[in-house]
Parts: C-alpha cells; structure tokens; sequence
DNA sequence: AACGATTTGTTCGTATGTATC
DNA sequence: TGATACATACGAACAAATCGT
C-alpha cells in the first residue's frame, strides 16, 4: 500500500513500454480501457499518464487516444571549430552536412540596456546600450533555435557600422570586424544551461505549454585579441530534438550515426 | 474566452511571480485562497499550480503550502582541458575550485555485455564484454552525478589489470593506461543530451518522481594515438544544479560569477 | 455536409489521507 | 491534539477533437 494507485499504474504501463511491449508509435489502451484494467477512476488513470507524459513516455492527441513516444532524431550541433572561426557561417555548414535544409530569418535589430548579467559578460557598464540582433532558426522548415546575439555599441561607433543595421553580414560578424576594426576572434567560453522554456518560446518551437520540454540555452563569449569581449550570442534550443558535441584533440570522424534509435538486437 | 480557466489563473501567477510580485522563496496564496480569488473550484486551481509546478516556477511542500521556486546556485563543469589530461582529476581539482567539498563512492565493477550504441562508440563487436567502472559522485554531501565508465575487455587482458580491479586508480585511468600499455589519450569527443530521469536517477538525485527535472547526459568518447576508442565514458547530472562551459582559444579567467541569481538590480 | 461514436480535455463537487505546525 | 494545507481518489457532466459512415 505504499505508494498511490496512479503511481502503481504509472509503474504497470513504464515496465510495458520499456520493456518494449507497447512499442515506440503504438497506441496505450484509453482511459475507458485502463479504468477497467485497473479498477480505478478516470481522473486516477489520467493522473498516472499525466505522470508517463512528464516524463516524456508518452504523449496524448485528442480525440484519437495516447500513444508511446517516437523519439525525432536528433540534430547534432557542434560547439567548437577552429578559434578563427566559429561564426554563423559554422551553422549553414553544419546543417547541411547532415543533409537538411536550413533557413533564417531576417534579423531583427534592437537598441537595448544591458542587464546585470549581460553587462558582466560583454565587459561594459550596467545599463549602457548595447546592439542586439536576434534571428530565428528553422532547419527543414521546422523551428531550431532562437538567436541573439550581443555588441557593445562603442564597435558601431568606431566604425563598424553594419553592426547597427537592419541586414545580413555576409560573410559573418566575426569576419566584418576583423575587416573594420582589426578585432580577431581568438576565443569563446560557452555556457550551456537548460531551463523551462518561456512563453515565446513555447509559441515559437511549438513546445507543449506546461514547459515539460526544456530548452538549452547557450552563452557563448566571444574574445578579440586584447581579451575583450566582443560579442555575447544567445541561442536557445528545444531538448527534445538538439544534441551537442564537443571535439578535443585528435578525434576520428563520426562514424557512429545514432542511428535510427531502434534497439535493433 | 480562449484558454482554460486553469491556465488563465497559471498565467496571472506566471506574471505576478515573473514580475516580481511575489518572489522567490515566498509562499503563495493558498489552494483555499485562489479559490475565492478566481471563484474556481479547488480542483481547477490545483490544475493551475500543477502548470506552474511543471514550469518550475513554484514546488509545493505538504502541510507548509506552495512556493516561489528558488533556484539553487549551480556547479559548473568545464568540459574542456588539454587532451593530455581530462581524466578523473579533473573532477577533483574543478570541485575544490568552487571551495566545495567532493566525495567519491567506492569503484562498482561489473562486466557487461556491450549494446549496439555502445558497441558502436567504444569499437567493438556488439555483445562483446566490455569493463564497466560505476561512481556515485558528490558534492557537499549531496548526489551530483553519476558516472560510468566502459573499457574493452582486451585492455585489461593486455596487461592493464587494474580496469577489472575493484579499486580506484591511484592517480587516474588514463596515466595508467599510458604507464601499462603506453596508449595515450591524444583526444575525445563529448556529446551532450537532455532526457528525463529513469527509476535510478530519481533516487539517487532524489528528484521529484514526475520526471520534471530532466537529467543531462554526457557521453565522452576518448581516442588514443592510434584513433581507436580507449573509454566511453557516460556523466549523469541533474538539470536544476548544473551546467556546462566549453572555452576554446584564449579565454580570460571567468570573472562573471553568477551571482546569487538575485536580481538585484 | 451532417451525424454519431470514440477519445481526450476541462470543470465541478465531495470525501478522505498525510504532513506540518 | 487540533487546525491548516497539500495529496489522493471517486463520481459526474459537458466540451472539443477525430474518425468513419
């Protein structure tokens, strides 16, 4: 009698899909069916898919029942390249590597004062003004991540004043300041965080509304040459369909495709 | 008209919470009071609460009440060090950095049979043994991840005994596999997921049996000279105390602590 | 296009259990 | 011990989405 029903229920149903009885794709009996199985209540049995749904076993469609899981795969990012590199030119290279078809939006530029937070990072006084360029992701027309990205304005005033406009930089920011300023990118820290996802978020990627899908956030600090920051990016990514890779050293080329996923023994 | 009920009253604590209204740590009115508040029924505002809950806006505490969720100051791990290193010193040294205090649990050595991802990582055939070396690991006494590391069983059987030893490895796995067998690791690669916790992990974590904090995984894969994998290596941390930095090129030292998370601007 | 059957979603009422103070 | 607050469980009704006839 320890634990409550929905829990046992939820444990009963957990043991069949992991022990791959119910199968990735295939529907769970409907609550009529469980309340029968079990003998408990229909808010009883919804409690416990609640509970299989939180932790992302199943997930429910209205009008045509509750269904395992299909995991997407996954698109693989990668955090480092080479310190000259490692612009936006990195994200169009990537993605069609793994032969999908990426696309962005228009940027979207904003004046803004920085926070506490974002003024530490960026090296400048808190509440100064700061360009920010924010542009949306989508990778085979579905929506990726969020980006947006960070410079103090003193770079627009000595010249580098593509900074505060309106367009694409062709060819990179990174590329653009070295051009105008001098300034060379010779490193970055990224700072990789998951939290719940805010609303734009949610209405954005089209995540479930009760933030059981979390999104990645990761800060990346970009240093020129005197130890400066140069530019703090933000990039926000939903959980359930980004992993990230980090490459050290000498590393043989990936050969291991996650595959489809399937336990196929 | 739009939305639920519930999630109108979610969304009007959402506010007062992200506002600043009530802040965190503070309780929040009672199931009774929100009732009266928003004249819905006690069932209809738990379903609001159990929103904000997964959103990890707010936790409840039986008998105490429900609270602004605050959040605890995170360890941060540095996924990157020079190839040579990036063995389990790392762990130690990263630890006591933050002026926190590790502890290690005894070494748990099991033989395994590999499965295809591992197979697949570590170069071996599937279903082939492999050594499996299992840590619990903490800080400040409490659970802050789990590790467990996978070698081919022909490493041991080469001379490097020690892997299918019940014992930890003084000075780490890696100098005595270059001292043994004179591989050296030459590099790794790292590949970084977000899933819920299983069984296991709640436990040991002690997190909320809902799965609403997710659990990072972190799978390294390290090379040796001659491009074949050494050790899979698979890093669980909960989401909620953790994060992750990867600095590439010159970085200047992390000055930006975060802080209390307070914003106090 | 309309309708009915099925299935999940929302909301209410009520009762009882358990944890905390 | 009692009061308070959240947790579990049951029953009921209607809404909304989906599918097939």
């Amino acid at each position: 009698m320890a634990s409550p029903m929905y829990r046992q229920i939820a444990e009963g149903l957990r043991d069949e899909i992991e022990s791959g009885v119910l199968e990735p794709g295939q529907q769970l009996p409907t609550e009529s069916d469980l309340q029968d199985r079990y003998s408990a209540s229909r808010n009883t049995v919804r409690e416990a898919i609640r509970m299989l749904m939180s932790l992302g076993l199943v997930e429910t469609r209205p009008g045509q029942g509750t269904f395992v899981t299909k995991k997407m795969d996954p698109f693989v990012t990668t955090l480092v390249a080479d310190p000259r590199t490692g612009d936006s030119d990195t994200y169009n290279f990537q993605v069609s590597e793994q032969k999908r078809k990426p696309s962005l939006s228009d940027v979207q530029l904003e004046m803004q004062k920085a926070d506490a937070q974002l003024a530490a990072r960026l090296g400048v006084r808190e509440g100064s003004r700061v360009i920010s360029r924010h542009q949306e992701r989508f990778i085979d027309d579905t929506p990726w991540s969020l980006q947006t990205s960070f410079y103090p304005r003193s770079l627009a005033e000595q010249g580098a004043e593509l900074l505060a406009d309106d367009d694409d930089i062709a060819g990179g920011a990174v590329k653009y300041l070295a051009q105008t300023l001098g300034l060379q990118q010779v490193g970055y820290r990224d700072l990789i965080t998951v939290r719940a996802p805010n609303a734009a978020e949610v209405t954005f990627f089209n995540l479930p509304p009760d933030g059981r899908v979390a999104v990645y956030e990761i800060v990346r600090t970009a240093y020129d040459q005197t130890g400066t920051a140069m530019r703090v990016t933000v990039t926000v990514y939903p959980t359930d369909r980004n992993e990230f890779t980090v490459e050290i050293g000498a590393v043989p080329n990936d050969l291991s495709q996650p595959g489809k996923g399937d336990p196929s023994s």
